[in-house]
DNA sequence: CTACTAATTGCATACGTATGCTACAGTTCT
DNA sequence: AGAACTGTAGCATACGTATGCAATTAGTAG
């Protein structure tokens, strides 16, 4: 430690930082003075402030926001657990999220949740003095939320439902989502759907398969197969593989995401030549920006990540202001685009 | 602030966190001893360090990294500054560097530096006591290099160079990568080579452009076509159309990144009907995981993500044991990976 | 068993800021 | 003019941990 510093040092090449005191001192004021300066909210009269601010400037002052948080408990630090930015969305919702907070003066501490060093990495986090946690990764969910619940750390569940946790949560309405794909093929013609889902331990996947579901139960149908894709490249490939490969071929596909969605096309166009959407339709769902890319050109239930990124910053941004605020659930409405991977409505129909 | 908390408070249903003195108290010792139990590299006999890590889990403690950082000067934390994570690149940069600190008790911090509120970031970034800065944004680079050196923060500049900084880089060997790109279409039978340009501003642009410029020369040639792509799909777009409507049709493109190309191809094939690599060829840079999708298939100058993170783990390590370290440029080597955007070589050809 | 060395431990303080409380100066009102 | 306020400033302390130094204990050797 400093303990006992040579005063010389004061003077060496290594410029200390500069503090509150050093500019008390050179501003002729009580450190209290200057740390109100800097507190928004504060009583400070005119003439102490500027005298302050001129002083601060001139010696390039920088209040230490690590001091700052000792001494107030929040430290305006927000943890992010991510397990893969593999999916578009991901890193679009980030820089999204980060972007939004950063104007309320917060900042995004990254977690990466996948590996196995899952308990290291939990226990770092609930080290920082976190002011919220946004976790968007499948894993770990629950475990994370009662960790920091007992810290009293609030925490938003970041496009995954909150079933059984006390926290917040943030999705779209996937299950009406599910719907309109299921919907939108039907009306387009398609007779034989079949789904290929993402991880099955999702709440995203399970409410998206419900919507798919009921809304062919409503037209007297049903999916004619289903396989898992586990919100990776390689294992929706397969499962489009095995899916072609039944009995009763499939003419419309739809999968819990997007970025399944390009392996699944990937592999229909290059390893089965079946064209898209003529032989198969494809719906996929989040509307990441290569979906919009004319190589694909998919039609997709979009999510709102602008939607969603303001309600998990409304939600982070109350909690701040009120510790026991009670968790919430919202719910951002889900819209199909319509692009190049169905085939037309047909002539007349409006539905 | 806590003055004067009322006693009963402690009991409260607001458990206050637990402390290094709560576990001292508990295990009949110091708070020295408890500090020195969680610090490496301290004197602790066998017989305290158990009695401590008993109490400490007893009553669930864990160390607070906030007041840590007070009292050493180190926060773990490595500020990352971004401009966009539109270029997968950057993703998949960001969560493998994540990955790779909190293996060493580091930590991410996340900063984006692209719109207008650039000095509000930077003044934010300097407030927390990094122990670190990796710059991966275009703009601000000098001007944070320089803020961040006068307050003793080391910076690495991620995947462009340092010139004029007194700071350390990390990059590909761009000027090699441009020879590669150049040579192989010229090997492939390609006669009329244009150049659709990253923002000019970026030494990566530069660096790749001069390798392509030079390669062209040794073998008596020269671009047939520069435009301005800026990293950006819109303008990468319209650079192709102007340069497919040029007098002398190019019959292939060096695209300065994957990112930029899959517009480009898009473009050709969905706009113009242009086969690549038939009538085009296309050779890109980065090596992002899309350039394996096979709708696209690129042939592109691979960077090493893993290289390029590792270099830039172990130069922040190094900073954090040696504040005095010189800067250290790292140039890590780039690689073609020929896919489907380009012809193949004639046969017999061993280029 | 004593003298001396090595290993631990605890004390006290520092890190930089925020804030409750008291003191004081300046206003306004009767 | 005196009283009752209002608004500021400064003092002192707390936030939770790390560490230099002195004191104590254990350990070793003679």
């Amino acid at each position: 430690m400093n303990t006992h510093n040579t005063p010389q040092q004061k003077e060496s090449r290594d410029s200390r930082a500069v503090t509150s005191i050093d500019v008390a001192k050179a501003a002729g004021v009580s450190q209290s003075a200057v740390s109100r300066t800097f507190t928004p909210g504060t009583a400070v009269s005119e003439t102490t402030r500027l005298k302050v601010l001129e002083a601060a400037k001139k010696l390039g002052y920088r209040p230490n926001a690590i001091a700052r948080t000792l001494s107030t408990s929040r430290s305006r630090i927000i943890g992010v657990v991510l397990s893969t930015l593999d999916n578009q969305f991901y890193p679009t919702a980030i820089e999204s999220l980060s972007r939004s907070l950063q104007e309320h003066g917060l900042h995004v501490m990254l977690f990466m949740a996948d590996g196995r060093d899952v308990d290291s990495a939990l226990s770092q986090l609930l080290t920082y003095q976190l002011d919220g946690v946004v976790v968007a990764s499948a894993t770990l969910s629950s475990r994370i939320a009662r960790e920091c619940k007992a810290l009293g750390i609030s925490v938003v569940m970041f496009n995954r439902s909150a079933a059984g946790t006390q926290c917040s949560s943030v999705t779209s309405n996937n299950f009406e989502g599910g719907k309109l794909a299921a919907r939108y093929l039907l009306d387009t013609g398609c007779k034989r759907i079949a789904y290929i889902a993402g991880r099955s331990d999702s709440s995203t996947n399970r409410d998206r398969e419900a919507g798919v579901t009921l809304a062919l139960a409503e037209r007297g149908s049903q999916l004619v197969g289903r396989e898992e894709g586990n919100y990776e490249r390689r294992a929706a490939a397969a499962a489009a593989q095995t899916l072609m490969a039944q009995r009763i071929r499939p003419d419309a596909i739809i999968v819990a995401s997007d970025f399944m969605a390009f392996a699944v096309i990937d592999y229909l166009r290059q390893k089965l030549s079946i064209t898209v959407p003529e032989e198969v339709s494809i719906v996929s769902f989040d509307d990441v920006p290569a979906a919009d890319w004319e190589s694909y050109a998919l039609t997709t239930v979009a999510q709102s990540v602008a939607a969603l990124v303001n309600s998990t910053v409304s939600i982070i941004l109350e909690q701040l202001n009120d510790r026991e605020m009670v968790a919430r659930d919202v719910i951002v409405s889900s819209q199909l685009v319509v692009r190049r991977t169905t085939r037309p409505l047909p002539a007349g129909s409006n539905a």
